[in-house]
DNA sequence: GTAATAATGATATGCATTATCATTAATATG
DNA sequence: CATATTAATGATAATGCATATCATTATTAC
């Protein structure tokens, strides 16, 4: 069962940092993690809200932070939109391949691109950390 | 001179939509060509505000976007700051080294990765058009 | 020169993200 | 268990950037 180890991890990150866990907090990890993959910060909002309506919208937001700052979440920005959250526990590194016209994000990877890419920066004399490329065009269905 | 040619790219755009040439978009047009290379609208407002501290920023910033129309500039985002814009004609496409720690860019470019990434694409029954490739991490003098 | 209308400049609006702050609640300690 | 400490919450305000609005000005075609 993944999602115990990607609790612990998040946990672990509270623990660490001495912080400490709540009801919401639990809440709207578990909405998170049995979410579907690239949600805003409002996606989780309206689906925490339902059961919970309690709950807020920044609380919401502190916790999706918190979540990738413990290494579970990524955040995913495109250009003006708003940011998506997806899991990054348990998830390969990959790219996106972004649909012009209905928005589909379909992931990527390719060792050897990786490989180049890590080839280029030394060329550079440059240290590389991460990396972050998107692929816009049309997918099979909008082409 | 290429920026003679720039020029014409521009007003050409101009002239095909129907568009007016004004004494400020002259302006902002030569010292956008006169500019480094990723520059913001609030920079290139600044630096035209100088001589002729009359324009705006709002003209200054429509007309950033108008240059990105007509193919001679194009806009630059990393994350959540603000836009970049950079002139695209006569210059080769190119991706970015990004230093997390001065922020300095370093321009990239690496037949191969292109290539694959084309090869990628084809493999999910993807139409490339354009894409975006940044690799963090850190330049020689923050290393 | 005149009419049509694009462009400008000042400012307002939109929108996502983040900050603020009074209140609530979680943890440690005696 | 009671209490103190302080992190977290929830509502809302503030921020930051991009863009829209609109009255006025200026350009182009005729």
């Amino acid at each position: 069962m993944p999602s115990v180890e990607a609790k612990d991890i998040f946990s672990g990150h509270i623990k660490e940092k001495g912080l400490r866990n709540t009801r919401q907090r639990e809440i709207i990890l578990d909405a998170f993690l049995s979410s579907k993959k690239h949600i805003t910060v409002e996606d989780l909002f309206n689906i925490v809200k339902k059961k919970h309506p309690e709950i807020g919208y920044a609380t919401v937001h502190r916790n999706l932070k918190l979540m990738c700052e413990s290494g579970l979440a990524e955040e995913i920005k495109i250009g003006t939109s708003k940011a998506k959250y997806e899991l990054k526990y348990g998830h390969e590194h990959h790219d996106h391949l972004i649909c012009l016209n209905c928005g589909t994000f379909i992931e990527v990877n390719d060792e050897k691109i990786e490989k180049l890419q890590d080839k280029l920066a030394e060329q550079k004399d440059f240290q590389p950390v991460r990396h972050k490329l998107e692929i816009f065009g049309f997918c099979n269905k909008c082409r």
